[in-house]
DNA sequence: AAGATTTGACCGCT
DNA sequence: AGCGGTCAAATCTT
């Protein structure tokens, strides 16, 4: 890979760079915001495309530098930066689609030591928290473990999809009760739904059901193309990338994240342009870069009323 | 009986 | 060394 910034003598400046179009896409969020409020049926669609132009191509660049800087860390700074970032082509060591005990396990696994802990961490994967009364998100999982953890009053349990030897699927969560707020939980979803799930998951949001009720009743405004996609059927057809072949229209995270603060805005905040409060009931950060074309289904249902939404771009500098 | 959960063991990573 | 993520046998639930 190409190094875009010298280390040493450019990092201040891409910082300022990066920080500067964070800034800038803020501020197209916040006129989105603003322009979808006198929403005429037919009037603000062309503004609304042209903001949302605005964000994406704020939302693009983010994604060039912050890619550069994955490719920057060659080093133990690597580590740091992929928890953030989504790093091209995934973990050659982590690309097993089903899980090899499964099968086989012709090995002597059980004469010694069985195999239990070799895996590999799946460290690159993309990860996002968000802190819920609920940990339903209509998805099927399956509790794998659970640990106490340190300092921690509660412990933290471990999910997978219930899909993962059936298809491969790979996603996983933890769960764990806030110390502060026990009614409340923090989940931390790994990795994207691969599978078809039929039974539990239905990819398919629909509208009525979701961002309406999400929304509440005048934030019509439902994405629509690159603007904001979320929960509408181009979401399900991205499912056809599964890994990470580019999709022509897919939606970076940092555009979807962005969405989601529309929502916290358009939701039950006062006029006022707040796009990250620190005191929300519901924080939501996320790392990697992909879209999360996966797994809007968790989105679906359970945001409730009171939840708002935090892409923390401060991992990014 | 099959699927889900519990829980101690195992092991990668820092 | 020890924390935390995962495994898998035992147990529970449906």
């Amino acid at each position: 890979m190409s190094i875009l910034f010298p280390r040493s003598s450019s990092a201040t400046k891409r910082k300022r760079v990066i920080r500067e179009l964070v800034q800038g896409r803020d501020y197209a969020t916040q006129l989105k915001f603003l322009l979808q409020k006198p929403i005429g049926p037919d009037g603000s669609v062309s503004a609304k495309e042209l903001v949302a132009n605005v964000l994406r191509s704020f939302t693009e660049t983010l994604s060039v530098l912050t890619s550069s800087e994955v490719a920057i860390s060659g080093d133990h700074h690597r580590d740091e930066v992929a928890q953030n970032l989504v790093i091209s082509g995934e973990d050659a060591s982590q690309v097993e689609s089903i899980d090899p005990r499964s099968e086989g396990s012709t090995e002597s696994k059980k004469g010694s030591k069985d195999r239990r802990g070799s895996y590999k961490r799946r460290k690159t994967e993309q990860t996002w928290t968000i802190v819920a009364q609920t940990t339903d998100d209509n998805h099927a999982w399956r509790k794998y473990g659970q640990k106490e953890i340190l300092n921690s009053q509660f412990p933290r349990s471990y999910f997978r999809c219930t899909r993962k030897f059936e298809q491969g699927c790979r996603a996983t969560k933890q769960v764990q009760r806030i110390q502060e707020n026990p009614d409340m939980y923090t989940i931390t979803y790994i990795g994207f739904h691969t599978c078809k799930d039929t039974l539990k998951a239905p990819q398919m949001v629909t509208h009525s059901e979701t961002w309406d009720s999400f929304l509440g009743p005048d934030a019509n405004d439902v994405p629509n193309e690159h603007d904001s996609t979320i929960g509408s059927q181009s979401l399900i057809v991205k499912q056809e990338y599964p890994n990470d072949e580019t999709d022509p229209s897919d939606l970076t995270d940092a555009n979807f994240w962005s969405d989601f603060k529309d929502f916290e805005l358009s939701n039950d905040k006062p006029a006022g342009l707040k796009i990250a409060s620190e005191n929300a009931d519901t924080v939501y950060s996320c790392t990697g870069s992909r879209s999360l074309d996966m797994d809007f289904g968790i989105f679906s249902s359970h945001f409730c009323s009171t939840e708002d939404f935090h892409f923390d771009e401060s991992q990014l500098l």
